[in-house]
Parts: C-alpha cells; structure tokens; sequence
DNA sequence: AATGAATGAGGTTTCATTCAT
DNA sequence: TATGAATGAAACCTCATTCAT
C-alpha cells in the first residue's frame, strides 16, 4: 500500500520536496529583483501560485526561504567531484573548464546568489552559515587540487591558499560585475575565461 | 537668502555638512551591522543623537541616507589622480601600492561600501548610479594607466579593458572574502598584495 | 438508515460518544491550561490523537466544543438526585457531605470548569446558558431544600433564596482560589468544609 | 523652564498617564464586552479614540494592557488602610461597611475585574502576578484584622485564615453571581450584605 | 469515516514620515 | 531649527475551516 523505502523519497516526499522548489524559486527570483526585504509574502505567493498560508506550511518564516535558498545552492555547487576526476587534464584546460562551469552555474542560478549575497552582507548569522556551507568546502577542495598539481610540477611555487582565495574572489568580483550589467564583461565572457586564464598563468609582464 | 558659492562654504553650509556627515556616519555603521531595512529612523537618529524628526531636515528620506552615503564614497574614491601622478613608478610596486591603498580605503569605508553593495544587488536604480559613478570612472582611469604602461612596453599585449576588469573584480571579491571573515585573508594581508601582484605579472606557471 | 432510539446506544451511536468524550477531554485540559483562543485546533487535534479534520465530524466548529464541554457539566452535576434523598440527614452533616460532594466533583471535573468559566466571564451568549443549565436548577434544587428543613425547623427564618446565592458563591468563590493556587484553601481542604459549616450554622460571634 | 520635582509629575509625565488611563479603560470596558482576544487592536483604538500605532506608543503590547489593567486594580484596592482605622467600629457593623465597600469598587470596576479575571483562569503567569499583587495583600490585612478583633473577644475561636479565605471566596463567588446577571442578586443588594453579616455572626442554626 | 494540505481572512505589530509645538 | 508624539499603511504570520483523496 505504501511505497518501497528503497528510493529515498515516497510519493508524499517527493510531493513535498516539489512544493518546496516551487516556492524557492519563485522567491529567489523575487528575492533578486526587489530584495529579500521588498519582497513581500503576498509577492511570494502569488509567484509560486499558492496561497500565503501554504508558504508556512513549507516553511518557518520568511528568513526560513532564504536559507532553504542558500542550502539550495551548497547542494548543487558540486565543483568537487569534477575537480578530483579532472587531474589528468592540462593545467591550464582545467582552468579554464572550471572557470566556464562556474559560468554556467552563474548563469543556472543567479538570481539565487544574487538574493543571499545580497542578504549576507547584513546578516552575520547568514555570513556565517555561507561561509561554512559554501566557501570554505570549496577552499579545501581547491587547496587540495591545487596542492596535487603542484606536486606534479605544474604550478611554481606560490602561497597555495592565497592563490585560492584569490581565485575565489575573482570569480565573486566577476559575478558583481556581471551583476551591474557591465557590457564588457557580458559580451566578452567568452574571452574572458581565456584571459584569466592566460594572465593567472603566464602574468602581465612582457618577459625579458 | 542664500550665501554665495565663492567660498565653498560658509559658516552655516558647514554646519549642515557636518550634521549630514554626522548621520551619514551614523547610518553606515548601523546599514552595515543590521542591513538596511533592519534599521529604523528611530536607530539612526539615536546613534546619530539627534531626533527622527531632524534625520528630515538633512534627508528626503531614508532611500537618500543610502544615496548620500554612495555620494561620499563616490567623493573620496580618488585612485584617479594618484594614478596619473605614478606613471613613473615601477610598474609592480605601483599595483602593489594600489592594492594597498585600495585596502587602506576599504579600512576606512568598509562599513559603507558593505551597506552600498548588499542594497545594490537588489535594487536596479541604485545599482545604475553606483555603476555610473563609482566604477565607471575607475574603470576609465585604470584603462588609459594600463594603455600608457603598455605603450611604454612594460606589459604584454593583453586586452586591457578585460584586464581591468579582472583587477577590480579581484578587489571586490576580496573585500567579501573580507566581510565573510575569512582568516586566511584576513591574518595574511599584507602578503596578500605581493602574492596578486606576483601572480598577476607573472603568473603561476614554473616555466620551462 | 438510522438505528433505533429504544435502546439508547446503538454500537455505533457508543462509538460515535467515546469519540465526542475523547475530543472533549483533551479540548478542556487545554482549554484550562492555556485558554479557549490560545488553543488552536491543532492543539486538540493532537491531543486527542485524531486528526484535525476528523474534529469537525464530531463538532461544528471550536465553540461547539466548548458548548459541548458545559452540557458534559450540566449533564454530570447532579446534586438534584442526592438532594432530595438526604433530608433525613442531619442538616451539619449534609452541608458537610455536599461541600465535600462538590468538592470531589470539582477535583474530576475542575478543568472543564476553569475553561467554561474564563469564557462565561466575557461571553454573554454563552454566560446565559451557563445560568439557565447549570446554575438556575442548583438555585431551585437548594432552595426547596432548604425551604424543606426549614420547615422542619432545622434553620432559622433567614432569606432562603439570598442563603442559596451565599452558599454557591462561597463555593465558587472556592474554586477561584483553588486555581489561584492558595496554599490554604489546597492544603486545608479538609477542615474548610468543617469550618464552613461551622460558621454556616454557628457563625463566629462568641456568644453572651 | 521645566516644571519643579516636587509634585512627581511634570506636565508631560502627566500627559503620558493620561493618555494611558483613556487607552486603559477603553480596552477594559471592550475586554469585559468581548473578552481579551475577541477585542481586536483596532477596537481598542477606535474606543480610545487614537490611532493603532499610538496604542504601541504606551504598551509594548496587547497583553500589556491587560498587565496595565491589573496595576491599576492593583493600586486603588486599598481595602487596607480603612481596615486599621475601622477597629472601634462594631464588629457587625464593620463586616457589613466592608461589604458594601467591595460592593462600591465592583460598581465602579466591574469591567476591569471582569476582563481580568477571565483571563487569570487561563494565564499562569498571570494568575501569579494577581495572586500576588491583589490577593495576598489582602489576604494579610484581613488576617491581621480579625485576629485583633479575636484578641477583643469580638470572634469565637475559628481558623482565622480560613475565614479570611471564606469571606473573600464569597465576594468573589457574588461578584461572580453578579456577572451572570442573577436578578435575585442583583435586586436585593442591600439585603445581602445584611444577610451575610447575619449570617456570618450568629449563623442558620435556630438555636436550643 | 478519517485525513491533512490548502486556504485566506484577519490579527498584531512595526516603522517611515509628518507636523504642531 | 529641533523635537518626538501621532499616524496608518502594510508586513508577517496564525489558524479555524474546507474538501479532495
């Protein structure tokens, strides 16, 4: 009568979960286009195409949305998997691969970023949960991989952890700028993988 | 009625300037701690010590505390004339000492950048204004300095729109990194601007 | 298609009642404990192990079980039946042997009371029919009681009707500090239906 | 400029407890009318003749109110100095005054009382503050009381607290009768407290 | 008959803004 | 010019009730 447990999810759960994503994404989007605070729970709802009172059935609060957002997010920047297998590949492919994945993902889910970045420049506890959920994994896979390929000969040798943040922060500017509509930065993304690229491994200097 | 502007300011004009920086002062700080809409008139004026009433002799509104707070950073954002002025220097002390200044400016300012940004994600007019006449204008400075360096042979041909696009994002993200409390970034500072410039010209490939 | 009202429960109609019983039960221990509006729906559902639906199958709505509550009272307050049988008692020992009678059915009752009465107080609608179900026949009981054993010259011709309002005052009243929590009127329970009717009947003058 | 000290009000201090006392009886009387949760903010208001808002500008909330309600029955339930001053008076006499003097500030602050008791059935923490600040104080007065009247030779030898508990559940329980709009009590007010007097003193025995 | 997800009206409370003093 | 009490719109959230399953 009830289904297997064997798939993670009976009928109900998977009911749930949809209901859920349904909610979060009409927020998100909300969220990024007038912020958290503009965005009223009535606007929520009629995006989602529920009634007020079924958003608290999903969810606590309305700061509750925001962290399902965020939790959203640390579930599907997998990055990890990718980087371990992607050893084999040339040091600078891999870069730039990564550098396009990013992209992607940026382009996946923006607005999503776009509502808790917003939010956890104000909000420590949020800071705080972000930093531990989000960026710190990402730090240690990249330390990890960029260690390994050090070891490989592949990387001189420079500040591995500094490299990463580094790394990081130019990825977050870059969403900012992206964020501001820069023109430069949004007709030329493609090159500009390439020229991360090229800079990040053979520098500005003109050489000898 | 009104004085004129020969002086730049007469004894009244000051007065006023200096209420106003008083509660621009003020609201940064709370804007940062809480966030723009989790702070109240009520919060600003009492940290401000004046009464909510007064805020309006000096503000539109609340919206105008945040625009004057983007107009001071606007003012005091100079990077262009130094930039000029430091042609002459080396070319690697120059970014090292931008990087610094930069950081220097973000010690002093940090809690009203950290305001400005987390309302300009979400908030499209504002984001224009800032876009216009903070970043813009650096751009466009940091643009003709790396033209001329180039000219002067004392970097690659590289494009140099996207390269400045790559500095500014890298300050940018670094100042989250900042804010999320990273402590590598935060302890590290100072080798922080030698590892970028080191990176930055000569990248991180061990040669041939 | 409906049984039968000779025998006065038909299987059904039985389980129909316990199901009323249950709902109502754990409905008054809230009620007592947190207030009629502070106890929501969900509350009792849980409570009373059904779900919240299944409550409006048994009730038409949450008043109809407050409703519901005070006939349960009215229905199982009887101290009509034992009234009249008690006049051969002596009349100390049956002002004794009621205080104490009401005092027990206080004891299993008292939180069906403390809920009904929190409402009364602010409830016209409901305060009437407090007064014609529970209160009026008490009055009437007493009185032919009372009016009985005076005639049979066992009470001094006092008011008989202002009597009966002194005596159910006094318990009412009882019950008041009960749930005041007194240590007194808790601890003494005992010797207060003594002393009661010791002053009832003797009064506290000293004598000549 | 500003007003002396001497008197403990200055002129906006009187204002603000003015303003207290009009929100303050307004939310009584409809509290009494209603019952506390029925009573919506926008009653209040409109009764008070002020704004919603204003209504946060003296209580931090609803149920503030209600605590507000209590104070004041609180503070001119004075009961006690009469007590002290009233010893010469006969005994009878005296029981009979105090009746009658309960029975006056029940006439002019039934609806507070009312509002206020439904809710202490309900409300733990509330019943604790009145228990302790309304009910305890005189608790001990009366105690105190009679027991110098015992000390005359005026009372019998009886529980004294038990008394005292005894004639304060028969207030409570009268104001009770009253509240349900029982005629007999209501009509022959002025024979009860003669009734109780009787009563209380010399009790319903007939006598040898 | 039982369930519990969905509903949406309505409640309390906050807060930017105004304006009489 | 400075004040801060008053305002009232609007926000978040709760909860009794309904109804498809």
């Amino acid at each position: 009568m009830q289904e297997l447990d064997q798939p993670p999810n009976t009928r109900r759960e998977r009911r749930v979960a949809a209901r859920r994503a349904q909610i979060l994404e009409a927020a998100a989007r909300l969220f990024a286009e007038k912020g958290f605070h503009r965005t009223t729970t009535r606007d929520i709802a009629e995006a989602a195409d529920v009634s007020e009172g079924t958003l608290y059935n999903y969810f606590d609060n309305k700061e509750d949305m925001l962290i399902g957002i965020m939790s959203y997010l640390g579930e599907n920047q997998h990055m990890g998997a990718s980087l371990i297998r992607s050893l084999p590949m040339n040091a600078r492919d891999f870069l730039c691969a990564t550098l396009n994945g990013q992209r992607e993902f940026i382009d996946r889910n923006g607005a999503m970023l776009q509502s808790v970045l917003s939010e956890i420049l104000v909000d420590p506890e949020l800071r705080q949960q972000y930093y531990q959920e989000l960026v710190l994994p990402n730090f240690e896979l990249l330390e990890a991989h960029l260690q390994a390929r050090r070891e490989l000969g592949q990387v001189r040798d420079i500040d591995i952890s500094l490299a990463v943040r580094i790394l990081v922060s130019l990825v977050t500017g870059m969403f900012f700028l992206n964020v501001l509509g820069d023109p430069v930065v949004k007709d030329q993304a493609d090159e500009l993988s390439q020229v991360i690229t090229s800079i990040f491994f053979d520098g500005i200097d003109p050489g000898p």
